[in-house]
RNA sequence: GCGGGCGUCGCCAAGUGGUUAAGGCAGCGGCUUGUGGUGCCGCCAUCCGGGGGUUCAAGUCCCCUCGCUCGCCCCA
């Protein structure tokens, strides 16, 4: 038990569980390939800076979450907390927005962020998101979303919430920003302390409050959707009418507002009720502001990101992902010279497409035999040393105990019957 | 960063201060030294996350520490 163990917050994902990443990675390489959507991996550093900037020092995740460190040349770099500055970092960088209109990336990655671990919360932790880099227009935001939701029917995952609002432009949150002041400053020796504290800091992030009494507070409150210019409730409404006509259920929650501060307009959050407090699996929106602010030329961009282990755990309670990986053949071999012909074998029926395991432990065939049914192999080709002398080879099927012997040399004249045979049988 | 629960073999799990730490699964070996899936037999924790302490005596009580877990915070 003593030992080297892994750091508090991350894990290893074992053979077991690999399937389900690798299942959830293929269906989404393939929804965002059809939307002509591009990789893009970026790295897993970054300058501290960009983040700083990026993501807005006030926050909790810049504040008190991130990895952060000097290299042996005394730069300050941080592990990225999350996939969007880097790809705007990027964007910008490479000059991506010279070379068409719209850009859809979309990457995948492991993220950093020191935080409490918790059900559905790791320090390292993976996501999988989308960034369309170009345009304001609202189906851009319908169209983002729905990628986002293809991916999620895809994999098969049921029974999830998607909660939309709109937090305007700048200006439209000034002005809500002044009116939820306002309302709240008479309540204020009555609210939780997180949210008196916030209420010069942060106040937008007080209408998301868990605490009771805030939120019985917060039932009168000024709503931001009450404070939107013409244009803002326009567009918000132009989405709405968008998703409905692509038939994507979705609540208005007009105190949903998110994290980080370059989020504007659209803000939306995809959560499923079998996760517990981490219940959120997918959420994202719209930051027109991030690019400039990073010294891109303007841009309007909307985004999302999905948190893979919480996709992966939803996944695993469904428990309808078969995931038994069959061997074709397994071979049995003993005796020196039969030993080394079983590994020419193997290799041949490999390099021919068959799945193939080699028994390495040269015990005797009982034991081998053993191995060869745990490992649910459809046959066994056994080697010994009488087969080697003979240049021969004994087939086995395993479930009807068929045997024959066959020559060696002409072991690939079978190939094409040994096919339709497995075929069948799988 | 704060609060609650937990930590016994690879996995599940008994064990409520008293001699040598149940059991099941898995694994390994044998019956069967060239033929499997069943069966039978045997082997698998000098040790109870780690470190201190209390006691004649601790896996069982106390303290510290590490980790997991649930919630707060935060967020994907």
């Amino acid at each position: 038990m003593a030992g080297i163990q892994v750091s508090r917050g991350t894990r290893d994902i074992l053979p077991t569980e690999v399937s389900y990443w690798q299942f959830i990675e293929a269906t989404a390489r393939e929804i965002l390939g059809r939307a002509g959507a591009s990789e893009i991996r970026t790295p897993i550093f970054e300058q501290t800076e960009l983040f700083l900037r990026g993501i807005g020092e006030a926050t909790d995740v810049v504040g008190k979450e991130m990895y952060s460190f000097n290299d042996r040349g005394d730069r300050g770099l941080t592990l990225r907390p999350e996939g969007t500055a880097g790809v705007v970092r990027s964007f910008i960088e490479n000059s991506l927005y010279a070379q068409g209109d719209v850009q859809r990336l979309w990457y995948v990655g492991p993220m950093f962020r020191y935080e409490r671990p918790q059900a559905g919360r790791q320090r390292q932790f993976h996501q999988l998101g989308l960034e369309v880099l170009g345009s304001g227009d609202p189906r851009a935001d319908v169209e983002a979303i729905a990628i986002a939701t293809d991916i999620l029917k895809a994999i098969g995952l049921k029974d999830l919430t998607f909660d939309l609002n709109s937090i305007g432009d700048k200006d439209d949150r000034t002005q809500f920003r002044a009116a939820l002041i306002a309302y709240l400053t008479p309540y204020k020796a009555d609210l939780d302390p997180d949210s008196q504290d916030r209420l010069t800091r942060n106040p937008l992030r007080i209408l998301d409050s868990k605490n009771k009494e805030t939120q019985k507070i917060l039932h009168d409150a000024p709503s931001i959707l009450d404070h939107l210019s013409d244009s803002s409730k326009a567009r918000f409404d132009r989405v709405q009418q968008l998703l409905a006509d692509l038939s994507i259920p979705c609540q208005i929650n007009s105190k949903l507002v998110r994290g980080l501060d370059y989020y504007s307009h659209t803000v939306f959050e995809i959560q499923s009720a079998d996760l517990g407090a981490q219940a959120t699996v997918c959420a994202g929106g719209r930051y027109d502001g991030l690019v400039t602010e990073l010294g891109g030329p303007e841009t309007a961009a909307i985004g999302w990101a999905m948190g893979l282990e919480r996709l992966v755990i939803l996944l695993q309670k469904l428990g309808n992902l078969a995931m038994a990986s069959t061997v074709d053949f397994y071979l049995v071999s003993r005796g020196t010279a039969a030993e080394g012909q079983a590994l020419r074998l193997v290799q041949q029926l490999r390099q021919a497409g068959f799945k193939a395991e080699l028994d390495l432990s040269g015990s005797a065939f009982g034991k081998q035999f053993k191995r060869a049914d745990r490992s649910s192999a459809k046959a066994c080709l056994i080697l010994g040393d009488a087969e080697a002398e003979k240049g021969t080879v004994q087939l086995k099927w395993l479930a009807s105990g068929e045997q024959a012997e066959l020559v060696q040399a002409e072991l690939a004249s079978h190939f094409q019957g040994w096919r339709d045979r497995l075929d069948g049988v799988s």
